[in-house]
RNA sequence: GGACAAUUGGGAGAGUGGUCGAAUCCGCUACCUUGGAAAGGUAGUGUAGAGCAAUCUACCGUGGGUUCAAAUCCCACAUUGUCCA
């Protein structure tokens, strides 16, 4: 959530920096007033009801004196009716701010290239050279079916489309990629941790999937639980609600999870193959960390990741997304985009962004920063979407003849 | 599914409707003591918000209610535990 003392204190840069992000100026302007409505509101109630407090005092002194409470209690009634009144705009008005608030995303870096769309991110750098083929590559789908390896049309048999089933070395090779991904996380020191599937409204409040963007989760039917998109959801919010010593931090996790999605504004994109899935694998990196140390924490994030495409021998780049591309609780993201040969192009396969104290004011993630309490940051990154680094093996290491070469890094896990 | 019990600050744990933001112990922090440490002693130590400040407001699982006044009484829900099916 938005730093609303912040706001506040430099309205001007703080709007700036969400317009860069395509937040309606007049957007920013209500929250401010909100924001003060309701600091009115809190301070008349707090009055009343210190008045209300003295006089039951009072009460309770004239009691044990002895003495006439009528009048005491005339004067205690008729401010209990303010109260109330005061009580409910104070709510009210609380609720609206909060409706809002939880709305607005968060500020970008100043590092962050202005742009529109994914177009207009900025590369950091390429790893790795393409590999040059004497034949046309294929893409994935048709290797995955011809290997035996995936069936799209039994997923969809089973759930419904975008849903695929894994056979043989299909499936062995996503098992020993999520092996592979997370015993290279814990020698890089990030902690295995093994979490829920399904979550509550406040842990996806926590990290900023909801209220915004309840159409892409799938709900539990009769229940506040919902599945969830990433392991960032349940892994961040292990720390909700708590006061963390500052010895304590960077605390660096790694889960492997399913992930949900429904895709609800992705229709028609990516409808062949697995790089769009309703249910994928993925390896996540999560760290809470102290705000001086967030950013080192970050760029070994991207490392890590990038690392495990290195090893794995898949080329891919390293790419800045732009203001239009940033998603809604992160402050930078770095996106690794592995090369697909089939598609003469590179795709996203990892993101790591720092949302710095945007979803630990949400969740409530604080440490001991000395005498006083502050706001950790949190940074989450994929250590690598399994489907999709699946079809970059099958696509970059695919033979003439339709055969795949396994890496050898992975052979062990086989 | 049913019966009963519990839910208090970083942890353990007390709490009479008003003097309770809450005893006590442990932990933690600072200081004293020491050549240094341990032990011991002294003081401090929840969170959030408002205010220059004094100070004020809210929070004892969650949400309601009774009352001038609720950690304490009532109701509902949640969670945990024990017992029964």
């Amino acid at each position: 959530m938005i730093d609303l003392k912040l706001l506040q204190k430099d309205f001007n840069g703080v709007s700036a920096k969400l317009m860069r992000k395509g937040v309606d100026a007049a957007l920013i302007e209500i929250l401010k007033e909100k924001n003060e409505k309701l600091k009115l509101a809190k301070a008349s109630f707090e009055t009343l009801q210190a008045d209300q407090n003295a006089m039951s005092k009072e009460f309770g002194v004239y009691k044990r004196e002895g003495k006439d409470v009528s009048e005491l209690k005339a004067k205690v009634d008729a401010n209990k009716i303010k109260i109330a009144e005061a009580l409910e705009i104070q709510r009210d008005r609380h609720e609206e701010l909060e409706t809002l608030a939880m709305t607005i995303p968060n500020m970008p870096d100043d590092s962050v290239p202005d742009g529109e769309d994914e177009d207009d991110n900025v590369e950091i750098k390429k790893v790795l050279t393409p590999k040059v083929f004497s034949f046309t590559p294929k893409e994935h789908w048709e290797l995955a079916e011809e290997n035996g390896w995936i069936d799209f049309e039994r997923g969809v048999k089973l759930a419904t489309s975008r849903f695929s089933v894994s056979f043989g070395m299909g499936a062995k090779l996503e098992r020993a990629l999520i092996n592979f991904m997370l015993n290279f996380n814990s020698k890089r020191g990030f902690e295995e941790v093994s979490v829920p599937a399904l979550v509550n409204r406040a842990a996806l409040e926590g990290t900023g999937q909801l209220p915004k963007f309840e159409d892409d989760l799938y709900k539990m039917e009769g229940q506040e639980l919902f599945l969830i998109p990433t392991a960032e959801v349940p892994v961040t919010n292990l720390f909700q609600d708590e006061i963390l010593s500052e010895n304590q931090l960077p605390i660096k996790m790694t889960a492997y999870t399913s992930c949900f999605r429904k895709e609800a504004g992705a229709a028609g994109r990516d409808t062949r193959g697995m790089i769009r899935q309703h249910q994928f694998h993925k390896v996540e990196l999560v760290t809470i960390a102290n705000p001086e140390q967030s950013e080192e924490v970050f760029y070994e994030m991207v490392t890590c990741a990038s690392d495990i495409l290195t090893t794995l021998k898949l080329p891919h780049r390293l790419v800045t997304l732009c203001t239009g591309d940033l998603g809604f609780s992160a402050a930078y993201t770095v996106d690794i985009e592995v090369w697909l040969p089939g598609q003469a192009t590179y795709r996203e396969i990892s993101s790591i962004s720092n949302t710095r104290e945007f979803q630990a004011r949400r969740a409530k993630i604080r440490f001991k920063d000395g005498k006083k309490n502050s706001f950790v940051h949190t940074i989450n990154g994929s250590s690598l979407a399994v489907g999709r680094t699946l079809v970059a093996i099958m696509e970059n290491f695919q033979n003439e003849d339709g055969s795949i070469e396994i890496p050898e890094v992975l052979l062990p896990y086989l």
